[in-house]
DNA sequence: GCAAGGTC
């Protein structure tokens, strides 16, 4: 009898690929009864761990199973929400999967080996295990050692793919458990501070209008953190007190040209001190020359794809909200004009064909003789950033499409997307700059002059800004004048401006708040639960319009002096510049009272760990890291992380008053005395 | 009527 291996992929476009490798184009396909995504592809393949086999190939979509608690506590009003604390949990596959389950049962029936193919992270192994354990229903076996394997694999490059399928390894339980610990905590803690805060604070809102009479009130681990960082700035911005400040701007006229220098301590928020520096400049009477440099200086290209990087990008250039970009990333996926849209890895795998993927861009699309240069020797290799799930390539174009039959947001963002990979593939834009430094008085003041040399990527990726500045005039180290104009400038510190998109989203990335797939989701949530709106930024930001003119030109000095934002975070600031060339128009982020008062009543409760900051976020992820290393089970991590919330939970019901007076101030207007 | 994570 031939030995017969079932080949399961976390979804159908892997399985396909994989398939198409292994079988060398020769299989067949059938349908899944009960499912039209999912496919069964049928060959021969001669694994070198079992020999000659009959392979099926086949997929799930994502998670298999679902959970929910047993249905005595489904009903809101049938028990106190701590219950949810340790109610039992059933585990179940929910109705439109239970063909894909049927399929992998029957498969099974008839296999003596079960190869895993789902993504190689921590959820692709919780995957694993589900699709392992509907395998036991038909044949026991597969819990066995060696019978249920899986591959490991980052790309679908297909020698890759044929090594990956001589090379299984074990599953991994203690990641599939580590996952499995989250699935748990998150809805139970979820689910009973929902409960909870949408039976005591719902009814409070509905005074205030019927509409509110059926409205969610909602806790996640996610969600929160998020209302959280749009709360903070807009108190930060609210609270904003803006400084004046004192600067020496020093300009001077040669060759025709008037050069305007940057006094070397920016500017001081004391003007007795800055009159008598300047005081100490006029004395001197002329200025001297210290160093006259100029260096070869570049644009670094930008970085192969990620999701993040491509919803900032959505937001900044595309006027699309992250859920927008995501959705349209998804259809041209599935109609494969792009590759998988979800990822973390900003690095191209070395074996893969770029310049193949290069030449396809060739065909067309106002790009296409910039990806002939390419072709023709411009070619570089992409750079590579630090981040690699070990999942998915970065997103690229992997074919060819006419824009025309595009709807026009598709068209934004496949161009976009084949913008960002020919850039990739690209040389660094390369320059030439002037620095000059002078002493006058005990003062030093600069200035600096750019000249591009090579445009290169920026020809194919307008959305980096990089030009040349107004010509310097000739000066020689040494030179002494005396200065056409020397004075002191006034200014202000102005607000940060309100949170905006690809602010928010940067701000989860580095905090660990949901993934790739989901961030944009948890941003949507806090919209939809009526805790955050939107609006549109206008011209109120001078920050914006700073970075806009391009920084250190000489042609910059405004008005009463140049402003910039003290209260601002170097995060945040670094973000405003690297909006260069944006158009107005994105969206920022206000709390509405209901956003603000649900994160002060819980601020005011005084808990030492925040509900509202990322904190509790990143212990469940060194927790589950603890698991995956073996230093603590599931049923560990569980319990003790039950009992720190149930903490919570009990201090929240105490304190109650707490949350429902911030909820009388901010919502319903009420004074605190009253 | 709850969460967050996969994927379509």
């Amino acid at each position: 009898m031939v030995t017969k291996v079932l080949c399961v992929a976390e979804k159908p476009s892997i399985a396909k690929a994989v398939a198409g490798h292994l079988a060398g184009g020769g299989f067949t396909t059938r349908a899944v009864p009960g499912n039209q995504y999912v496919k069964n592809y049928l060959f021969h393949y001669n694994f070198p761990t079992w020999g000659p086999c009959d392979v099926t190939m086949t997929s799930v979509l994502g998670h298999l199973m679902s959970q929910d608690f047993e249905a005595a506590y489904r009903p809101w009003r049938s028990c106190d929400p701590s219950a949810l604390f340790d109610a039992r949990i059933e585990t179940y596959v929910e109705e439109g999967k239970k063909g894909i389950a049927k399929n992998i049962e029957t498969q099974a029936r008839t296999s003596q080996f079960l190869y895993i193919w789902t993504d190689c992270d921590r959820e692709g192994e919780n995957i694993g295990s589900e699709i392992r354990e509907v395998a036991k229903k038909a044949h026991a076996r597969f819990v066995e050692p060696g019978k249920t394997v899986r591959a490991r694999f980052s790309n679908t490059e297909r020698t890759h793919i044929i090594n990956a399928a001589g090379m299984p390894v074990p599953l991994d339980d203690r990641q599939a458990s580590a996952v499995a610990s989250r699935i748990e905590l998150d809805l139970r803690i979820g689910a009973s501070f929902t409960r909870n805060l949408t039976l005591t604070v719902q009814p409070m809102l509905q005074q205030r209008s019927a509409e509110e009479e059926r409205r969610v009130i909602s806790y996640g681990s996610c969600q929160f953190p998020t209302l959280g960082f749009v709360v903070e700035r807009y108190f930060k911005v609210r609270n904003f007190v803006p400084e004046t400040f004192w600067g020496i701007k020093v300009s001077h006229v040669k060759d025709g040209i008037k050069v305007g220098f940057n006094w070397g301590r920016g500017h001081l928020f004391d003007r007795m001190a800055v009159v008598v520096l300047f005081e100490r400049c006029l004395a001197a009477k002329t200025a001297k020359v210290t160093k006259v440099q100029t260096k070869a200086t570049s644009k670094w290209k930008p970085l192969p794809l990620t999701t993040v990087e491509l919803q900032k990008c959505g937001s900044r250039f595309l006027r699309m909200d992250s859920q927008r970009v995501m959705q349209v990333a998804e259809k041209l996926y599935q109609n494969g004009w792009i590759s998988y849209p979800r990822t973390e890895t900003d690095q191209f795998d070395s074996g893969m064909d770029l310049r193949a993927l290069v030449q396809k861009q060739t065909q067309g699309g106002a790009w296409n003789t910039f990806a002939q240069g390419l072709m023709n020797g411009g070619f570089s290799q992409p750079r590579n950033g630090r981040n690699n799930d070990k999942a998915h390539p970065p997103i690229h174009p992997v074919n060819f499409v006419n824009p025309t039959s595009l709807t026009s947001d598709e068209q934004r963002v496949y161009e976009f997307v084949v913008r960002r990979f020919l850039a990739a593939c690209s040389r660094d834009a390369q320059g030439s700059k002037t620095d000059i430094a002078i002493l006058y008085g005990v003062e030093t003041f600069h200035t600096s002059g750019l000249t591009v040399l090579e445009r290169n990527y920026l020809d194919v990726y307008p959305y980096d800004k990089w030009t040349s500045s107004q010509d310097l005039p000739t000066f020689r180290e040494g030179e002494v004048f005396e200065p056409t104009e020397a004075r002191i400038h006034e200014g202000q510190t102005t607000p940060p401006g309100y949170l905006t998109e690809p602010e928010l989203i940067a701000l989860m990335d580095a905090n660990g708040i949901g993934t790739d797939a989901t961030m944009a989701e948890h941003i949507a949530k806090i919209k939809e639960r009526k805790y955050v709106e939107t609006r549109a930024r206008g011209r109120q930001s001078t920050e914006e319009d700073e970075y806009v003119d391009g920084g250190d030109t000489p042609s910059a000095d405004r008005g009463r002096g140049r402003v910039r934002g003290r209260g601002r975070a170097r995060g945040a600031r670094n973000a405003a510049a690297s909006t260069r060339g944006a158009t107005t128009g994105v969206q920022e982020f206000i709390p509405t009272t209901l956003g603000v008062a649900l994160v002060e009543g819980y601020e005011n409760m005084g808990f030492e760990i925040s509900l509202t900051k990322p904190f509790l976020r990143k212990e469940m992820e060194l927790k589950m890291k603890a698991i995956c290393a073996g230093q603590k089970t599931r049923a560990q991590v569980v319990a003790e992380t039950v009992v720190q919330y149930r903490a919570v939970y009990m201090r929240t019901q105490q304190r109650l008053g707490v949350l429902q007076a911030s909820v009388r101030k901010y919502v319903l207007g009420e004074n605190p005395s009253s």
